[in-house]
DNA sequence: CAGTGGTCTAGACCACTGT
DNA sequence: CAGTGGTCTAGACCACTGT
């Protein structure tokens, strides 16, 4: 094979060479950053094909003006989100079968947004008591201490998919009725200016108890989806527990797993 | 109040200031991963406890004899791994409820046993066959493409757990029937040198129907637990399809998630 | 052996936070 | 305003990979 150092490496990199990034150093956004989404562009439009070689840091921090280090941190990002691949010797190349979706915190609501089908949600219960024994060690209360909780029938299409019970320090945001019924909780606790940040999710199933029945409009014993979920805020406060049933029938959980090594 | 430079930024740093870090340069070791798993022993043993600020990051690195960013790539480790918030502004805190267990691809094998369930696997189905469409399309092969088909019923203490069929790209790993029943496909898999990387699953419900309640020991229709996924190495490409259902009375999937921002 | 990513240094300036 | 983490530079040496 027919060597010479400045064809050999163009060689590696067919299609990388060729598109242009345009970083501006006026922007308040990070330049690494701007290098992140100009390559997961890159990737997404298939300018960037799974396989290939993005040549080497030292090349690529020198034609881009950068220095090594912000290159680096540009691919760091694209490699935990699990769009390239690091290989010490090799190099870094983008992975045969994209990430779609990277692993989410769901929220039922926004999933069914998502996928098109309008969810409508029916307020059963709203009101602030005394925590039970359960309820309290899920939130790191005192037994007795005072939580909200909430009982919502979510639906799409007049049909019901879910009965979602959910417990939360009381207080902790303005649970307004009216607009629970018109997003989700995720979405008020956001806007409430909560950051989600971990939860810890069991998910099972179980057969359907006649007044589960009623509610979701199956018939007594139908297999059900059970969730029970904590979820913490970015301090690591648990600001929510919930128990929640979904008609098998209807809802499926999808989780895109990136194993960290 | 009083302010004595030296003294209110000890006072800040009340415990981490009264540990020592042991860090050895002519170890193999990462100097910033002998420091990050110094501070994620500091924090299981509650030396370091919830809330507890570190010290700003020069501080610590001078006092650590290190450099500022090797002191944050290992903070940054354990802010991945749930464990540190940082605020601009604030400081790096230890967060208030800790994360037990990383999300992990599970391997049902592995929680068994480390349930303590000893678990024990027959080999039912072992044999190399064409492609159907759907598999096909999950493993990215052609369509009539060799396939390994597994079927495996996993059972602790005599009694079935689950009923797990699983189809790889025949001669992707030596998969011997004996060594399939003393322990996991993913084990087999990493001992083969194959990496997995992520996974899409779904997860769901249905009822039994009467060859799964026989095989589960079960009566036709009870609740099931049924999951799907599509495993991929660090390359992206494909391994392991499988199809699993599951007794809903004697397992449930426990998922530690962390949110990305 | 050449080429790659992995680790590490010793700085610099900036944006954001809380008082 | 002082203190914090966020970003960025311009290097250095090393471990690993494949030929």
């Amino acid at each position: 094979m027919a060597k010479t150092g400045g064809y050999s490496r163009a060689a590696t990199t067919p299609t990388l060479s060729s598109l242009d990034f345009a970083l501006d150093r006026g922007s308040p956004v990070p330049l690494y950053y701007q290098l992140a989404q100009q390559l997961e562009a890159a990737i997404e439009h298939g300018q960037l094909a799974p396989g290939n070689l993005l040549g080497n840091e030292i090349d690529l921090s020198v034609r881009l003006g950068l220095s090594r280090p912000t290159v680096r941190q540009a691919i760091q990002s694209l490699v935990d989100k699990g769009l390239l691949v690091r290989r010490r010797g090799v190099g870094t190349q983008v992975v045969h079968s994209q990430v779609k979706r990277p692993l989410e915190l769901s929220s039922l609501y926004d999933d069914l947004e998502a996928a098109g089908q309008a969810p409508a949600t029916q307020v059963v219960r709203n009101e602030t008591v005394p925590a039970s024994a359960d309820v309290a060690a899920a939130l790191g209360l005192a037994e007795g201490g005072q939580v909200t909780v909430l009982e919502r029938l979510r639906s799409t299409y007049g049909q019901p998919v879910a009965f979602l019970c959910n417990y939360l320090p009381a207080g902790l945001l303005d649970l307004d009725t009216a607009r629970l019924e018109s997003t989700g909780l995720y979405r008020l606790m956001r806007s409430a200016g909560i950051t989600l940040h971990s939860a810890r999710q069991t998910i099972g199933a179980r057969s359907a108890t006649t007044e589960e029945a009623a509610l979701l409009d199956e018939q007594e014993g139908t297999a059900l989806l059970t969730m029970q979920r904590t979820a913490y805020d970015d301090t690591g406060r648990p600001v929510e527990y919930g128990t929640h049933i979904y008609r098998a029938s209807r809802y499926a959980f999808d989780f895109q797993l990136l194993v960290r090594p």
